[in-house]
DNA sequence: CCGTCGCGTACGGTTACTTCA
DNA sequence: GTTGAAGTAACCGTACGCGAC
């Protein structure tokens, strides 16, 4: 039996941020990519929204800018001068999304408005009473399916983020860097733990496999003491040896003569394979 | 060249909050 | 309306790599 972990498609390169940002690219970030969701393509439209940008590939593209009229808007004030948890680096006047905006209004889950009012209200109180206020209460945003799906199909491109994607993505999601850094974190952990998972399968099925194969072979054992048993001429006979058979596993007899014995089983030639 | 200091980041573990049945 | 489970955003402590000194 085989089981091979096929978690995915094969690594793509990382076109997807590279193109826009350093073409020496920050080989720091080892690049290891878990595929545990189905393979997607890169540029798919769903599900990121219509109007969703992304600077460096709509640049690239000639995409007019998106609105953004999303509560998370009214972060974006505020976020430019937010970036200064991560430096100053967002503010940059080469920054590929500088002037970026988007628009999540379309969103908002299952399509049920109320909910995504409930939602982005509480979004919003997060969002609006954030860091500056009481910085000793963990405010907890919900992020958009859009933020979420956009972030995903980020993580589909690249497990990890240099700090000019990490910028770069925070600010075309109107978040904070410190929240995708977070969102990356902790979507690598559910990674990790599903891959664990899926070892975990693989272990006990592997496990169930030789516990059957087990007690298949301490039949067999069984079977062949039953057998010597039962014909004590047996013994009288020329010595005949049991021999695991190297290529199909079975126990076969290597006898010096033929008789009813070597009926029950295999022989095996000099080579040492038998020959049934 | 080697030690160390500061910085940034990844990771594991945990907490706190939200959503849903 | 309440409750418990599941999901997840946010945080903490730690380890590691890297460049500067």
């Amino acid at each position: 039996m085989e089981l091979a972990l096929s978690l995915g498609d094969t690594p793509k390169p990382f076109s997807f941020f590279q193109k826009s940002f350093d073409q020496k690219s920050t080989s720091s970030d080892p690049l290891i990519q878990l595929n545990l969701l189905p393979s997607t393509p890169v540029l798919r439209p769903h599900p990121s929204p219509p109007n969703l940008r992304i600077p460096w590939l709509n640049d690239a593209l000639g995409v007019e800018p998106a609105r953004m009229s999303d509560v998370n808007r009214f972060r974006l004030a505020a976020s430019v001068e937010d970036n200064t948890d991560e430096g100053a680096a967002a503010s940059s006047p080469n920054s590929a999304v500088s002037s970026f905006q988007m628009d999540f209004s379309i969103m908002n889950g299952n399509g049920n408005a109320a909910e995504g009012a409930t939602r982005n209200s509480s979004r919003e109180r997060g969002a609006d009473s954030d860091d500056e206020e009481n910085g000793s209460t963990r405010k907890k945003l919900r992020l958009s399916k859009e933020q979420s799906a956009f972030l995903e199909d980020s993580f589909k491109e690249h497990t990890t983020l240099n700090p000019k994607q990490k910028l770069a993505l925070a600010k075309q999601l109107n978040l904070r860097p410190r929240q995708v850094e977070v969102w990356f974190q902790n979507r690598r952990a559910r990674t990790k733990l599903k891959q664990t998972e899926v070892d975990c399968e693989y272990l006990k099925k592997c496990c169930e496999t030789l516990t059957e194969e087990n007690r298949r072979l301490q039949k067999e054992l069984q079977e062949l003491r039953a057998l010597k048993t039962s014909q004590p001429f047996y013994m009288q006979r020329p010595a005949t040896t049991l021999t695991m058979c190297p290529s199909c596993e079975r126990v076969a007899t290597n006898t010096t003569g033929s008789g009813a014995g070597a009926k029950q089983t295999a022989s095996i030639t000099a080579g040492g394979r038998c020959e049934q």
